[in-house]
RNA sequence: GGUAGGUUACCCAAGUGGCCAACGGGGGCAGACUGUAAAUCUGCUGGCUUACGCCUUCAAUGGUUCGAAUCCAUUACCUACCA
């Protein structure tokens, strides 16, 4: 199967120039990229989607070029932003380019003989290029007219309260001119990103055949929606990052499980590299028996495995299994200490749970899954909360000593899956 | 620059002297039903309090009043029409 059909079948081609000729050129092995602009010190599942697909592009035996947006991260894409951005600082740049390109790098091979991957930072090629330089030689080629025509930049010319700066304005001209290099020297032919780049890509194109004479080609991906219509990837608590200092694993894992029924095979097939096989067989046994949730299952398993490995993996399935399999009563000391370490976890002194104890609403507040103690006791008036698995019903409990399992933790649940281990320690320790 | 109108909680939006911590909708949280779904139904949705209640909020500041989101003045921002 070519990548072509591949994509296709999974559902990940938005667009695409020149389907026929691209179709052609790309029976052979050919050098394609996908640009990341570091706007924060963490790539998102949200990138995902261009990021798996160069790996896809690898699998198949093509070259992937990962660039990190060390330029174009300075300027801000007006792409899909109804704002003009915020410009970082040059220090919060430098910080999100290092953890963006060893993030990238996970997902990439490196080191195979027939076709590495390469990562380079387009600020290489920009730094030095002077103003004029660049007005005269790039500039040159653009139209403000077609600019202007690009709905990313239309959109925001409409608008008269928001408006866009100049710097975001010329944004596309950077782009542009990434591909014109990595054209140039890399012999790069394809460019790939979401579907909110295609007017950057096209600008590209444009630039290549006048600046090179060469035909180069453009490919965007879908913008992944959620069937109830919301945007993928964040909850109400933000973004799901794929830095585990962000976003714990347990979050992630639990994340990719809480997948509506209707969109799950859907991101099989973006976010997993499952073979078709297995993924009508999942399909199968998803309509047979969804409440089963074996496919949200299998991709909460493929994803967890790609970004966090598998000792993570592993962990986190056994927490999740453990929390939502029905009989954490039975729970064993053994494993109970295992998933300690993975489900969010608080510490309190265990003086504090002396005598008296502490009162519940207190401690739902300290393990962070009430805002405040007012809060904290509605919830537990309307029966939400449980400690260890058993409903409190009485919002002026006071947890002592003798709610520990184990001599140690203290299983707090909010609702039906928001769960904290509470963990005494001794006075003093640290 | 002129004239008219606006600024209310996470968002939209009612309220034009006391019955206002403020109608309604959305969102969110929780409960029931389920499968850690969807749909539906129910409760909650400023803080503190076991509770009576107390405190802080209706753009900002100052004022009138026994009493203000509501009236007056000033400031800031926004919208529309005119220049």
């Amino acid at each position: 199967m070519s990548i072509l059909e591949e994509l296709k079948w999974r559902g990940l081609v938005a667009d695409c120039t020149d389907e026929t000729e691209l179709t052609k050129k790309i029976s052979a092995p050919i050098t394609l990229y996908c640009g990341f602009d570091p706007t924060a010190d963490s790539l998102h599942v949200g990138n995902l989607v261009p990021l798996l697909a160069l790996r896809r592009f690898q699998l198949l035996g093509h070259f992937p070029i990962a660039v990190a947006g060390g330029a174009t991260g300075s300027i801000g894409d007006p792409s899909g932003k109804t704002q003009e951005r915020q410009l970082l600082t040059k220090e919060i740049l430098d910080r999100n380019i290092a953890s963006v390109k060893v993030q990238l790098a996970k997902l990439l091979d490196f080191e195979t003989k027939k076709n590495p991957a390469r990562l380079v930072d387009n600020a290489s090629w920009t730094q030095n290029i002077s103003y004029l330089d660049f007005l005269r030689d790039i500039g040159k080629h653009f139209s403000v007219n077609q600019m202007v025509a690009k709905e990313s930049v239309r959109a925001r010319m409409e608008d008269r309260e928001v408006g866009i700066s100049y710097t975001e304005f010329s944004y596309m001209l950077l782009q542009a001119f990434d591909f014109m290099v990595l054209a140039r020297d890399q012999n790069c032919e394809l460019q790939i990103g979401g579907s909110d780049q295609w007017g950057n890509i096209t600008a590209g194109i444009d630039l290549c055949r006048k600046k090179l004479g060469k035909t180069v080609f453009g490919l965007t991906l879908p913008l992944i929606t959620n069937a109830d219509g919301t945007k993928f990837g964040k909850t109400e608590a933000g973004a799901i990052w794929l830095d585990p200092k962000r976003t714990s694993v347990y979050k992630f894992y639990q994340f990719w499980i809480n997948t509506d029924d209707r969109d799950v095979i859907r991101y099989l097939k973006f976010f997993t590299f499952l073979s078709r096989e297995e993924i009508e067989s999942l399909e199968k046994q998803h309509t047979e028996n969804p409440g089963a949730r074996i496919a949200h299952k299998a991709l909460a398993k493929e994803v967890c495995h790609l970004i966090h490995g598998d000792n993570a993996t592993v962990g986190v399935m056994l927490a999740s299994d453990v929390l939502f399999g029905g009989s954490v009563e039975k729970i064993s000391e053994e494993d109970f200490n295992e998933i300690a370490g993975e489900v969010p976890t608080k510490e309190i002194e265990k003086s504090k749970l002396d005598g008296a104890g502490i009162p519940l609403v207190e401690l739902l507040v300290h393990a962070g899954l009430c805002q405040s103690k007012g809060q904290a006791r509605k919830d537990i008036e309307g029966g939400g909360v449980n400690i260890n698995n058993v409903r409190e019903a009485s919002a002026t409990r006071s947890v002592t000593s003798n709610d520990l399992l184990f001599g140690k933790h203290i299983l707090l649940r909010k609702g039906k899956k928001n769960y904290v281990v509470v963990t005494a320690r001794r006075n003093g320790a640290a």
